[in-house]
DNA sequence: ATAAAAAGTTAGGCTGTACTAACTTCTTTG
DNA sequence: CAAAGAAGTTAGTACAGCCTAACTTTTTAT
């Protein structure tokens, strides 16, 4: 279709911009594949809050630039391309929410949504100074890794709250989730990155997990706990990462 | 959702946010007319670097919005409406300037190109956090002032070197051109805002203007002369404003 | 193993913003 | 005051992204 198409062999990585709509696909794509896994249309579709007719198409352009391997009816998967493009939109991503948290003291709930726009108006070199005036911060105000300039992400999975064996400290490294009402609510439990967290006890079928976080004893719904990622206390080989 | 368009009638200011296009297109409309005054199609299309057709389309459809006035060719006049938008963004662009240029050590010829695109991504929060942290500035790394939240700006018309007479000194209170090799240039010349300048010699057919910056003397062409602008040395009412 | 359900795709449209080519209106000037 | 030139407009097209509706393919469950 679309005869005449450009100059057909581009499907290396031309080095234009990309669009706003295409870093979000490609940060999308790599956050549900985490890295090498597969995304499935569906899912992209739901995470950008878009019908799922549309990701066909564009996930079909977004292959033809080489950014992405597809083959119909068996989701997507990042080319080297794409990763690169993605972990860059991600950098940018999460130093802005770093910076806006340290510098211009937004409250940690709100960094994600201006983040979400900003990330695709700022430079490289904006990006880089903000890092810079921040001494080079590995993880973003969520706990979130901050991937390097050229590319490096630390791929360390933790554990849940939901996961984490009752009596087995945990700090709390990373919630994985940007709701802002959530994000208050565990800020005013203060589960929150750094904090040392102990599981108490688990009601069965879903429900309340109730856990220690300082000396507060505190009671959250499974959904909850799920986004709240923690590494084993006696593990002093935390990776030379700080909030 | 998003079905059956909306309220249809809407020739008010309806509260969806502008487009990137469309706030640039409603700066240059500003610029062009500082203002008050009416802007022609073609020299809006120059400004934005696009065919005179275009700006035919928009321009209605802008009017259709009820952000500008538009007689078919007869140029075309901001409502208070746009006005009002073009101030809004107008106010970003220059806080942010001012904020990379104070915050993160931008120099002042590479401010322009990144608040380019920047402004259009920043909300209110965040431009208004900017200038508190910079103690709420009055104009930009350029000189130019600064609108205010609620849409005031100082609209002082300076002297240009172009236009400044022989011997009578002057304060540089602005430079009009955003090109970076011109900034840089001036720059070098320490031509910046609050330097005093007192032109020697005016040579004729558009010739070189000589003048005294500080203890040295140089010369400069007339199109360079155009775009700096500067207040009377003697005129103690500077209106308030510092750089 | 097949039918129902889930997942994914194609077809056909729409909007916003741009372009070129051709035409119209305004302005200027002889 | 008419003709040339400048300014501006319309017509027709394109492209990126998005949508809904209808269809196809894959998966799951009986």
């Amino acid at each position: 279709m679309s005869a005449a198409r450009e100059t057909a062999g581009n499907s290396g990585s031309s080095t234009e911009p990309l669009t706003a709509p295409v870093e979000d696909y490609l940060k999308a794509i790599y956050t549900i594949g985490k890295g090498t896994g597969a995304a499935a249309t569906n899912e992209i579709a739901q995470r950008l809050a878009l019908a799922p007719a549309s990701v066909s198409g564009m996930v079909r352009r977004l292959a033809d630039q080489g950014l992405l391997a597809y083959e119909r009816y068996h989701g997507v998967k990042l080319t080297e391309t794409g990763r690169r493009a993605a972990l860059r939109t991600l950098r940018r991503h999460r130093v802005i929410e770093t910076y806006l948290a340290q510098a211009l003291g937004y409250p940690w709930d709100r960094v994600h949504a201006e983040a979400e726009r900003l990330e695709h108006a700022a430079s490289d070199e904006l990006v880089d100074r903000m890092a810079a005036t921040m001494g080079e911060p590995e993880v973003d105000p969520h706990g979130a890794p901050i991937p390097t300039r050229d590319g490096a992400v630390d791929e360390t999975e933790y554990t849940s709250l939901a996961d984490l064996a009752v009596d087995m400290p945990g700090i709390v490294m990373r919630v994985t989730d940007e709701d802002p009402a959530m994000l208050r609510y565990l800020a005013e439990l203060s589960v929150v990155p750094g904090k040392r967290v102990t599981i108490k006890s688990r009601a069965p079928y879903g429900g309340p997990i109730t856990l220690a976080v300082g000396r507060q004893e505190i009671s959250v719904g499974p959904a909850v706990a799920a986004h709240v990622m923690t590494a084993p206390v006696t593990a002093k080989a935390s990776g030379g990462r700080r909030g």
